[in-house]
DNA sequence: GCAGATATGTTGCGAGGGCCTACAAAACGG
DNA sequence: CCGTTTTGTAGGCCCTCGCAACATATCTGC
């Protein structure tokens, strides 16, 4: 899969590789006709035709009842096409978090919707690798009747981890793991012979709040996912850009000085302590401190103003080095955002050159099974690529 | 290019990804037999022949005399292959800077040799955009003959200036443009119809810094080019990364905090400011500044600890951002770096996490030409890719 | 010196894929 | 009702690759 060589392709890849194409368009645009699809791959309508039939035979496109009209219901002259869809329930790709606190698992059919999704507690710290890959992989598959196991294309599993991109864990220092070979444990426990992949949370959420918006958005994209600490990830037209070690992205480690760093600011903990001792409570949620700026309760706004200050800062500094045209903000902390957004754009003006243009910002709700769910897509984003393991069985037998 | 369409394929597209990755391997191992690059490229021999075959005839490639021999003279037993290489001479590429008191032009031949440079000195901000443009090609092309002309397959222009993909100057303070379509410019005003590709000037550099090497490095690079100001461009897996508005690894604009940006800690002019009120010169040079750092003499010595510490807190907030794994300085400052080699990666460790691994630092040199070289290799990897206009007359006429 | 081993380059054949053309089918418009 | 337009499909053609076989060129060992 590197460089020269995968440019080069022999007669059976091309049929491959407008299968994947297919499936990428009928994806983006939910439904095609074959003469459709034909143009948007450019390619022959007869051929469009020949590789929908194989598809169709594969299970995996099936023709819609209705027919085609032009989405609002314009008719153009000429026969109508026969419109075509994914068949969502045709696979099945399995999503696992091991948190520090929690484990969760989330099931993507194959039009990225999640059709499952459970949770449980955890005491990540006290459990080795073994075991809580173990317990993961049950709470995944122990309950899966064993028809549905069959139509799972492959699993992949979000920690907060550095890990290479091989699925090597460097260092967890939230879960005390060090050099394992994370993939390889999970690839020994599992129950079926599936693609496994390995993904850092941030990144996995990442690519879990900008996925299935459009397939390959262009643009670069930042997802933050600010809890205790402010993780982040970064996407190039659309992809995942993981950096040298896979920790691109996160912004939680910028100084703000020499001395500071982004993250001991704008965390949950410390906007909560900083709350704490404004208002004089023992124990303040989070709630409390949403209310309070909702409510310009004085010592609630002042603690959401150096929020909405400092990271404007971090969203600038990023901004230089990696120019992006979108911010996506997620975690619990980014309840706040809504609040004081006015307050942070004006931070972001004053302190980006003016000739810099903005980026935009928005909310990632429903970030419940966030880095679940991301590592789900990448499984889906994998399956609609030339990796998909449907060619494993193909023709390059001297290949590992 | 975009998106879906560019996976889909045909047999003749085959055909010209295959020629594609046979000139790449050619352009990365220099040398090579049939064989070798049906291994490289995983195809049949008799696949490998036929492609090269093709090659040959255009006059892209040719047989070496002398036959193969393992690199270091051991002979393997069996019939020696008959080594092939690029045709240097057979297709040129043409890199123009346009600067604020010079304009470049470099002349590159297949193998990425620079084989010819010519600069002349030049009033960029009292110069309109058509005049400058016309200037830089005139430098360029008028002094060409015809036969060299024709085997032009591209020109590359290098300005400082915002510009987005597509060639248009948002802005360029330097040089006093603004919304100016730089690339239709040049097109009106080149002499033939080639390729015409337009880039910031940092960018160009940090891909001149960094091609060849190896044509795709894996990993991430972060380029950087010290003079009065810190500009700075990102290669990701040897492709030049722009970011969304092409301003992605300007980290001279990075902010050492609220007040202060980098640059003005460490560009040439401050610099050589605090150098001469330290030791009260009037008109001090950099020469003078690092024989003063080799001599350890006092001043010379706080200036250069200075630098080094504020270079190494904007290459640990940079690769906060991106983790990188290599940064390549270059720019007249540079030559600062090897003096204080061991104090920036001393204030490196002491910054970034532990658990962070560092990039390697190397100085580029000889950057004299730099931009405009780097403008060069933007079309020759262009020439080695999928937009290669040697399929422009190729099947698909409905594209424009 | 010579046979065997090993690797290269070339040739002919066959398979698979997409393109082109032609044609039937299914709507719409007057 | 007929012409127009668009869709889906079938057959023939061309292209590219892989495979197997062969001639070629070198090394190795006797």
């Amino acid at each position: 899969m590197q460089g020269v060589a995968s440019i080069a392709s022999s007669p059976r890849r091309i049929r491959q590789g407008n299968e994947i194409a297919a499936l990428r368009a009928l994806h983006e645009f939910r439904r095609l006709s074959r003469a459709d699809l034909a143009r948007e791959l450019r390619l022959n309508r007869s051929s469009s035709g020949h590789i929908i039939a194989g598809l169709i035979e594969e299970g995996l496109v099936r023709e819609v009842g209705e027919s085609a009209g032009d989405g609002r219901g314009r008719r153009r002259a000429g026969r109508p096409g026969i419109l075509l869809e994914l068949v969502p329930e045709a696979v099945l790709f399995v999503g696992v978090e091991i948190g520090v606190e929690h484990i969760g698992v989330v099931e993507l059919d194959l039009g990225a919707r999640a059709v499952r999704s459970v949770q449980e507690p955890f005491d990540g710290p006290a459990t080795p690798v073994e075991a809580a890959v173990s317990r993961a992989l049950g709470l995944a598959f122990d309950a899966m009747p064993p028809d549905r196991r069959r139509l799972c294309e492959g699993l992949g599993l979000a920690t907060p981890s550095q890990m290479g991109r091989t699925g090597v864990v460097r260092l967890a220092p939230l879960l005390g793991w060090a050099d394992v070979d994370l993939a390889e444990v999970v690839r020994r426990a599992m129950p079926l012979s599936v693609p496994v992949m390995v993904e850092n949370d941030a990144n996995a959420l990442a690519i879990g709040a900008t996925y299935g918006r459009k397939v390959a958005r262009a643009g670069v994209t930042l997802v933050l996912n600010m809890e205790s600490g402010v993780g982040g990830g970064i996407l190039i037209e659309g992809r995942l850009f993981r950096g040298a070690h896979g920790l691109a992205g996160e912004i939680g480690h910028l100084g703000l000085d020499r001395a500071v760093r982004v993250e001991e600011r704008i965390g949950l903990e410390r906007i909560l302590a900083d709350y704490g001792v404004r208002r004089g409570l023992a124990q303040p949620r989070l709630a409390d401190l949403l209310r309070g700026v909702r409510d310009r309760e004085g010592g609630a706004v002042e603690v959401a103003e150096g929020w909405a200050r400092t990271l404007a800062f971090a969203l600038v500094q990023a901004c230089r080095v990696i120019d992006a045209d979108e911010i996506v903000l997620g975690g619990s902390v980014a309840a706040l955002y809504p609040l004081v957004a006015d307050r942070v754009r004006t931070h972001l003006r004053e302190q980006q050159e003016p000739s810099f243009p903005l980026p935009a910002i928005s909310v990632h709700e429903d970030a419940d099974f966030g880095a679940a769910f991301g590592a789900a897509c990448m499984l889906h984003q994998r399956f609609l690529s030339w990796e998909s393991n449907r060619f494993a069985a193909a023709p390059s037998p001297e290949r590992a």
